[in-house]
DNA sequence: AATGAATGAGCTTTCATTCAT
DNA sequence: TATGAATGAAAGCTCATTCAT
């Protein structure tokens, strides 16, 4: 690892734990600079621009973390076990890097909208398996993307609830049953929407 | 409705929308008056401080769905259909006002730490109902916080996905199958955690 | 006059000495702003930008000579009077206010590429005058442009000479050999240009 | 010529360039540096400083010029023919390095303040010939600083129409009736000023 | 001879806020 | 009640320049 290298490692991390507690607006380039301890010109000699520091950040974990679900159980598997184990992924996440995981996750900022590469993100990566497994027959009926943002909130929701201090132990800890939560919540009786207009949400 | 009042209304309005499109951060005082068509300082006559001026909104609108939910069934009736009831409501308020919405509940700002009346916050509402029905065994063990974070994080997630284009019905269409999920989820087998430290989590 | 315009008037007043002791690019805004006693952000209040400001103040200068060199003997009078009240005009606005004619008419900034209403520009007016006069047979056959070119490099070129020294007279005192010049060089024989290519220059 | 002597003339014709397109100050080192196809601190290899850059550019052309315009018809021969020699080497300078020319004649920055050898400069040149004409009766009386203006202002003037785009030809194929323009200034009748203060200009 | 990394100073501009009117 | 004018602080960013390699 070059010199170079070292410093940006140490801008990325002192930006992320600065966006965690101030958000990315609340957070000033000289503040990233002082926390990686360098000046603030330097810092653009490693990212062009606040943006693009922001979005390089952001879509690498991002992309990352899409990826790390995607290899679990390569498919083939029991899909309520890969689904654990994605719940275990994405818990683990936030108990090794709680920084990362709210600047990717829980913030709202506008990275979403310039994603490109849809299909690498982890939202697309999990809602494509469910969607396969609805299709298979593995899992009820239901809109796939609605399937998605439950399974989702379940486990982004516990994040919140650590981060405001309503939970109290690892986000691990709470594995288990957040996956039994998502299992069930799939598997719901009455999980199906009515199709609301001409073209039917649930088999576009 | 006094001239003043129709002025404070208007600064409300307008300073949600901008809160919604750019956060509250990248929302400037003088936005916030132009678009409520006065200069900068005649915002002062309404709100000491902008900081004044986003808990203000904030905590109206918080403790206002607070007790919205509450009103619900006043208890006693069935625990299933008052969920129902309270997932249709949050939904509700994202479709009749998006802005409001986005701001109470899907934007990090640091406004959730300053709550002082904890009782009159939305998540305490549920969670204290939640709590009760699993006291009173009308659904199975497990921890109230996990519990009252799932119900959020399902509907609160599919709000996000409806702001983001993955869902493209008004966000009421989707209020049953919602409130089914949540349903399953709380009575899933499983839910339980088994408590990590020697002051059990229930309890508490 | 307001306390608005006063301000206004002091920030152009300063500005302009600056523009002409260090050039637009060497002038800061805190610069203007000290110049007029006031603090930077102050400066925006009464211009948009830097940019906006250069421009303002240019344009307003430029076009007001402009119509000074118009308004004189509204035609008619004989062409050399004309032309020597002309450059009359020119010289004492020089002696009269070195720094908005250095900024104005000395100095390469990119101003002019960015007027649109061209007619209202001193070149312009002098250029037309040129152009009816060779016209009507009051000066021989020339390329109007050319003969605008001579007429304003015979008495810029003096005024620059004045600001290095090599002149160290008020410009109004070399007024009447400048303009004696200019007519002589308009006179020249021998001042026709054989046009390059089959576009006529003199005739377009 | 060696590798250094290659790399010193990239960058002294991409300075050039630059400057002509932005001017001095609006050039960065790093802008020229990129023009050069080498990194900054490689520019420091050839030039203490910016400002050594821009004068040592300055001083070799302007001093090259004054030399091109003293080798001319080293005397003697008829003076209006070796004055249209001079407005022919000068247009053609124009024509063949207009960056060049620019920088050395049109643009004003604050080089002509730091001249030394001020008998290099190509106004003295021309000033030192005129002088000795009026002084030999072969040019009217008159002064000759006055005189000088005149000649270089109808050229350069011609240079700046060129490039604003208000003439359309190479600058030489004016050189004909501008230096035409410029002896008959010379010739002009009551080109002589009459001496404000005790100490006449002429004989100074 | 040239580079990658860094710096101190300074830039234009925006911010939340205040005050006299 | 509202405005025009102003401010102190700080933002993102660029500059000329240096230094170890």
């Amino acid at each position: 690892m070059t010199r170079g290298e070292r410093t940006k490692q140490r801008i990325i991390d002192g930006a992320l734990r600065l966006f965690a507690e101030r958000g990315v607006d609340g957070t000033s380039i000289r503040d990233i600079a002082t926390s990686a301890m360098i000046t603030e010109p330097a810092v653009y000699r490693h990212f062009r621009s606040k943006e693009d520091l922001v979005w390089e950040i952001f879509w690498t974990g991002y992309r990352g973390l899409g990826e790390k679900l995607r290899d679990i159980q390569p498919s083939g598997a029991d899909l309520q076990a890969r689904l654990a184990a994605m719940v275990g992924t994405i818990c683990a996440l936030f108990d090794n890097d709680e920084p990362l995981f709210r600047f990717l996750l829980l913030t709202q900022h506008g990275q979403l909208g310039k994603i490109t590469e849809r299909e690498k993100s982890p939202v697309q990566v999990l809602h494509d398996q469910l969607a396969a497994a609805i299709a298979a027959g593995a899992l009820p009926q239901q809109d796939a993307e609605l399937a998605t943002s439950t399974v989702f909130g379940i486990v982004l929701q516990a994040a919140t609830f650590r981060v405001y201090g309503r939970l109290d132990q690892p986000l691990s800890h709470y594995a288990a049953p957040l996956a039994a939560a998502c299992w069930a919540a799939l598997n719901a009786p009455g999980a199906g929407v009515k199709p609301a207009n001409p073209k039917p949400k649930g088999r576009k």
